[in-house]
DNA sequence: AGGTTGACTCACC
DNA sequence: TGGTGAGCCAACC
């Protein structure tokens, strides 16, 4: 199990994420078995390669703040209908794991 | 080796 | 709700 590895489950999972549904890092570490890696997550995000085409604007902090340097990632998940409170983060019934419901595969 | 930082989270207040 | 401090772990000086 090396870093490498590490990032390769969080793309792997992160490019489950369906439409519409947003997850948080925390969730994504702890469905890896990680639960103390929320910030590996991030940084696993943050050099992933573009050409992986992640939907990375789906995954947000445990409080719905979006990614900083990012103001578009908002736009993005508005376009799929993710909605958004008064204080600009993403609603928090978005955020749940969503690993069950897609278990069948 | 030691200090700092970060796309994190939680407990407290 | 929001600020702060403390854990946490890997990456970077």
């Amino acid at each position: 199990m090396n870093n490498n590895e590490f990032s390769q489950m969080v793309y792997n999972l992160v490019a489950k994420i369906p439409y519409g549904r947003v997850t948080t890092y925390g969730l994504i570490a702890l469905m890896l078995g990680f639960p103390q890696n929320a910030r590996q997550v991030g940084q696993a995000l943050h050099n992933a390669p573009q050409y992986l085409d992640l939907p990375c604007h789906r995954v947000v902090n445990h409080s719905g703040k979006l990614a900083p340097f990012w103001p578009e990632q908002r736009q993005l998940l508005e376009n799929e209908g993710v909605h958004f409170n008064s204080f600009g983060n993403v609603d928090m019934n978005v955020i749940m794991p969503w690993i069950q419901q897609n278990s069948t595969q």
